[in-house]
DNA sequence: AAAGCGGGGTC
DNA sequence: GACCCAGCTTT
């Protein structure tokens, strides 16, 4: 691995200097003694990633929140179904609806087994419906090939529906204690910052992010993996907790003074690395989401008036009609003559 | 690599 | 009003 890497200069002296520890060794890899002044100051050093992990899982044992997929006896598919809901859904708002889920879909064959309307009214407004009906077939997925159980290994995992890189990744370290390699947006952001010092990761994950990663994951030999897992937990509770993409609490961050990010003075983000929203207001996803809240109040529906009734006078009706009709090409909702459902309703 | 896909909280 | 959130799938 790279162990020390020469980025931009300083743009301001170092504020944490003084905070630094002394002990030998647990600081960034200071400059050689023989460097000039001006020739240490033009150096930011990327940190032991030992004493960070070390640092990040202490933290997390002490602040991590109680979250129910994280408790001992939360089974495999209580992960799952968690890691599925959280795909670009914040935790407060999954938090209501897990709890509902679990209760009445204890396990994958219950879910496989259940109508898809109430599915998707249970679902209710995590946003992307999709991944509900997804979650769906990767549990009949689990009832026909896996013995209703969740898979095991991130292999297997990634061959079920709605389930990618990180998903796979995640369910088998957090459900199984596997060393895999999870990488989502908190870890990219805390990778981004506190090892390579930059504001923020960008929009893409790109292979030097995912090599950066790889080479982050602390060595599984001594205890099989679990502190592997620690990391992973930890390191996106910090993102989630502390360093955040808004206003990162660097106060309270237990590895602020290891942070290149920081060493390099907290540079704004680049334009490169500003992410840049979807816009909302008058897109078909608005119009989709529209309908869907509309069949999720109960029973069918006249395809006119519910088109009509939408509450967003700026859709056309050329718009409205196409969004129902992709509704209905993705499984979201059902017609019959000219009634209108979610499906299986 | 980029676009599409939901929805709500926050600054 | 723009940004952000434990991403995935398709083009």
């Amino acid at each position: 691995m790279r162990r020390v890497s020469r980025l931009k200069a300083m743009t301001s002296p170092a504020t944490t200097d003084d905070t630094r520890p002394t002990v030998p060794g647990s600081g960034p890899r200071a400059a050689p003694a023989t460097a000039t002044a001006a020739a240490r100051a033009d150096l930011v050093f990327t940190p032991e990633p030992m004493l960070v992990h070390e640092r990040v899982i202490d933290w997390f044992e002490v602040h991590a929140r109680d979250l129910p997929w994280r408790a001992p006896e939360c089974s495999p598919w209580g992960v799952m179904v968690s890691e599925v809901m959280l795909q670009q859904t914040p935790v407060v708002r999954v938090l209501p609806r897990w709890r509902d889920w679990m209760q009445r879909w204890p396990r994958p064959v219950d879910l496989a087994q259940a109508p898809t309307a109430e599915v998707l009214t249970a679902w209710d407004r995590l946003g992307y419906p999709r991944r509900a009906l997804r979650l769906q077939a990767a549990a009949q997925a689990m009832v026909e090939r896996h013995s209703g159980e969740v898979p095991d290994t991130a292999e297997a995992l990634r061959e079920l529906p709605g389930v990618g890189e990180y998903t796979a990744a995640a369910v088998a370290c957090f459900a199984f204690n596997q060393p895999e390699v999870v990488v989502d947006t908190n870890i990219r952001r805390v990778h981004a910052r506190a090892f390579t010092g930059d504001a923020l990761p960008g929009k893409t994950y790109t292979s030097a992010q995912r090599k950066l990663a790889v080479e982050l994951m602390p060595a599984t030999a001594p205890d099989g993996g679990a502190t592997a897992c620690a990391w992973n937990a930890s390191a996106m509770e910090l993102g989630a907790l502390i360093c955040t993409a808004r206003a990162p609490q660097c106060e309270i961050c237990p590895v602020a003074d290891l942070c290149a990010w920081r060493a390099a003075g907290s540079p704004a983000p680049t334009e490169e690395q500003q992410t840049r929203g979807q816009g909302w207001a008058g897109t078909d996803r608005q119009v989709r989401g529209a309908i869907m809240a509309v069949l999720r109040t109960g029973d069918a529906v006249e395809r006119d008036e519910l088109l009509e009734a939408l509450p967003l006078p700026e859709a056309s009706a050329e718009q409205r009609a196409r969004c129902l009709d992709s509704l209905i090409g993705d499984g979201l909702a059902a017609q019959t003559e000219t009634r209108v459902s979610l499906p299986g309703a």
